[in-house]
DNA sequence: AATGAATGAGAATTCATTCAT
DNA sequence: CATGAATGAATTCTCATTCAT
C-alpha cells in the first residue's frame, strides 16, 4: 500500500524512463493483455533492465495504477482537456459532445480500452478509486449538459444522458475493429446527432412540465 | 487446432460435465477474470476432478471458446431469442429495441461482459470467428430497422444505428457498477428512446432526400 | 498465517514426503545454513519435486516450523522423552541431568543447534511460540529439580538452574566442534557434577535459611 | 582470498568508514540477521554511498570477518581486556570469572551472538581461524584457571572448565530473551558459583591424587 | 573519492497439464 | 471413466555488485 517511492534522484530520469515503460507495456497489453504480457516483454520492449524496472515502478501492477492516474486525472489528459471545454450555453452543447467523443476515440482510445479490459487485475483498493474518478467524471458531464439545456438541477435523466455519453466514449476503442476509419468520422456525427436529440426531447418536456407543474408526464412503455 | 474430440463415449455425461465445468468457470471468470482464475478453483468449483477435465474440455481456453459457442450461435441464447423477435413492421420497432437490449442486460450480461474482456485470451483463429458472429448479429439488427422504417436498402446510417444498437446491449453489462437495478429500469427507456429519435431522423432524411434526389443533405460539422 | 492444509489425500503419502524434505533439509541447513540452502538443493536431495514440494509444505520457512513443531512438543521428543524421565526423590537427580543432557546432546543436538541460528528466520507470531516452549520447558526443570531437593517451592535460584540446565542442554551442539567424541562423554560427568555441586549449595543455603529464617544470608560479591 | 586492499589513500579515511560500516551492520544482523540484512540498509544507515562500500570493504561478507577479527583479536576487545586480567593466584580465580563474564555478556554480547549465529556465513577458510582464535582463547583460560589452582598442569578436566566458562560467556547473549536485567545481574554470582564449586572438586580430586597416586579415583556412571 | 544508475544471475513460487493406477 | 499425485516450464521480483561520470 501507500505511494511507491522511487530511489533514483534525477525526476527527470524517473520520468523518461516511465514514460519508456508505460509505452512499451501499454503496447504490448493492448496487443495480448495484461495477463499475458510478462515483465521480459515489457524490459525488452521498452530497453529497461529487468532489475532496473523495480527502480521505477513497485512491480507490475504499478505500470496499470499509473498508466490510469496518467492518464485519467492529476496531469492527467481527461480532466486537463475536458476542462478546457466547458459548456456555458445551449451554443457550446454540440461542439462540447463532438470534442469529446473525438479525444476518446483518437486519442484516448488505448487507456479507454485497458480502463474496461484489465480494471480486474488492478487491487481493490485502487479500483475503489478509478470507480470514484469515472463517477465523478459523469457528475461533470451531467452537470455541464444542465447548462448546455438551461436547466435548474442535475436530474436523473441528464445523469442518464451523461452515463450515455460516458459509455460512447468508449464506443470506438472498444468496437472500432466493426469499422474502418471514414465510418469511425461519420460516426462521430451520428452519435452526436442521437445525443442531441435525445436532450432536445429532456428539454422540451422539462418545458411542458413547468406550464403543468403538478402533472407527471411521461410516456408509457412496456 | 481443429474440434476437440472428447474421449469420453457418452454424449449425454459430455454434455453434462461441459454444462457444470462451463457453469462455475462463467461465475468465477465474471468474479476475478480469466487469468486470475486456476483450473483448481474451475475443478473444485464444478466438481469435476482435475485430471478428467481433459477429458471433456482440451485445455482452459477451450472453455472460453465454448461459452461463446455455446452463448452466441448455434444452440445459442442470441440468435434463438432474437430470431423469435423479428421485425416486420413499424409497430414492431420500439418493442424490438426494448426487447434486446432487455435480454441482453439481464439474461446475457455475463457472457457479454466476458466478450468484451477476455476475448484476448482466444486465440487468433476463434477470435477471428467470434467477431464474424459479431459482424452478422450487426447485420441482422441492420436489417431488421430497415424492415421496421420501411426502407428500400440497408444504407451506411442503418449500419451505424445497428452498430449503436450492438453496443447499447453491452451498456449494463460494462457499465453497471455505476447503477441501481433501479437506474437500470429507466435506463432501458432512456436508451430506446434515444434510438428511435434517431431512426425517426433518419425516416425523415430519407424522405426528404426521395422529393430531391438529386441534393445531397448533411449537417455542418465542427 | 493459521494452519497450512496440504491437498494431498493419503495422510501416509504426506508424512512420509514431509520426512523425506524435512531430513534433506535439516542435513543442509545444518551444513550451509537456513539462507543459503536453496529450494533446488532441498528437492533434489529429498527427490521431491519442485512443484511438489507445495503439496506438503506451504513455503520454505514451513520446513523450519515443522521441525520445530515435531521435535519440540506435541509428538515431539522433547516432551515424549522426558515425560517418561520424571524426578520423584532425590536418588532421581543425578540420573535424571545425565538423562537429559545426554539426549539433548546426541538425538537432539541438530535441532537445538538449529533452534539457536535459524530462530530469526521465523515470522514473529511462530517465533512467539518457540520461545514459548522454552520457557515452559525451563519451568518444567526447575519443578523437577524441586521435587529432587526437596524445596517447598520453585525459588528464582531453581529457576536460575534450570536455565542453566537449559543452556547446557545446548553446549555439545553448538561448541561440540572443540571437542571429540571422547571428551563429549567425559564432559556428561562434568558438567553433571558441576550443577549437583551448585544444586547442593542451594540446599544447604536453603536449610540455614530455615534455621534462622529471619536473617537473609547472601555472600557478598563485588 | 587473501587480505583486502583499500584502493583509498588516507588510512584515518579507511578506519573511519569501516567503522561506520561496522557499525550499523552489527546493529542490524543483530535484530535482522546477516541474510535479512541487505547492502541498501547497511549503506543507509552507516550513511555510506553504496558503490563507496566497495572501497572500504571487499564484500558483504567481508563486514563479518571484520567485526570478528577487530572485536575477537589484534585490536580486539577479548584478547586487550583480559589480557590486564590475569590470574597469578588463588585469590583473583572468583574475580577473574567475575569479570569475564561481566564483559562477555554486557560489552560483547552482540558479538558473541553473532558469532554463535552468523559464521555459517563465512568462507571455510576464515571459518578455521575463527575456530582457532576461540580455541586458543579456551586454552588460555585453562591456564589461569591452573594458576588460580595452583596446578602444574593442564590436565583434560581444567580444559573442560575453560570449555564451560567460554560457554558461559554466551550465557546471556544467547538466552538472555528469558531474562530481566535484574536476573542477569544475580546469575552473574549463581554462575560464578557454580564453576567455582567444581573447581573446588577438581582441587580437592588433585589433592587426593596426590596422596594416593597408583589409584585412579572417579566416580561411577550411568 | 563519491555518486547513483545499471546489471543480471538467481531466488521462491505458481499452475496448467500429464500420467500411472 | 475417475482419481489424485507428479511434473517442470515459466513468472515475478530481489539484491549484491559493477561501472560510468
Amino acid at each position: 500500500m501507500g505511494e511507491f517511492i522511487s530511489h533514483i534522484k534525477k525526476p527527470e530520469l524517473i520520468a523518461k524512463r516511465r514514460e519508456q515503460i508505460i509505452s512499451a507495456a501499454m503496447d504490448l497489453f493492448r496487443k495480448q493483455g495484461y495477463y499475458a504480457t510478462t515483465m521480459r516483454q515489457i524490459c525488452t520492449a521498452s530497453k529497461v533492465n529487468r532489475g532496473s524496472f523495480y527502480d521505477y515502478f513497485s512491480n507490475k501492477e504499478d505500470i496499470l495504477v499509473h498508466i490510469f492516474k496518467t492518464k485519467m486525472y492529476s496531469s492527467g489528459d481527461f480532466k486537463k482537456t475536458f476542462a478546457e471545454r466547458h459548456i456555458s450555453g445551449p451554443r457550446d452543447l454540440r461542439p462540447f459532445i463532438r470534442h469529446i467523443l473525438n479525444v476518446s476515440w483518437n486519442r484516448n482510445g488505448d487507456v479507454i480500452k485497458l480502463l474496461f479490459r484489465e480494471t480486474i487485475a488492478l487491487d481493490s483498493e485502487f479500483l475503489r478509486m478509478v470507480l470514484n474518478v469515472e463517477s465523478a467524471y459523469t457528475k461533470w458531464l451531467a452537470d455541464n449538459f444542465r447548462r448546455g439545456l438551461k436547466l435548474p438541477a442535475v436530474t436523473k435523466e441528464l445523469e442518464m444522458a451523461a452515463n450515455s455519453m460516458a459509455f460512447f466514449c468508449s464506443f470506438v476503442p472498444l468496437r472500432g475493429w466493426n469499422m474502418r476509419d471514414l465510418d469511425k468520422t461519420e460516426l462521430l456525427d451520428f452519435i452526436t446527432d442521437m445525443l442531441m436529440a435525445r436532450l432536445k426531447i429532456l428539454k422540451s418536456e422539462f418545458r411542458k412540465k413547468q406550464k403543468q407543474p403538478s402533472l407527471e408526464s411521461k410516456h408509457g412503455n412496456t
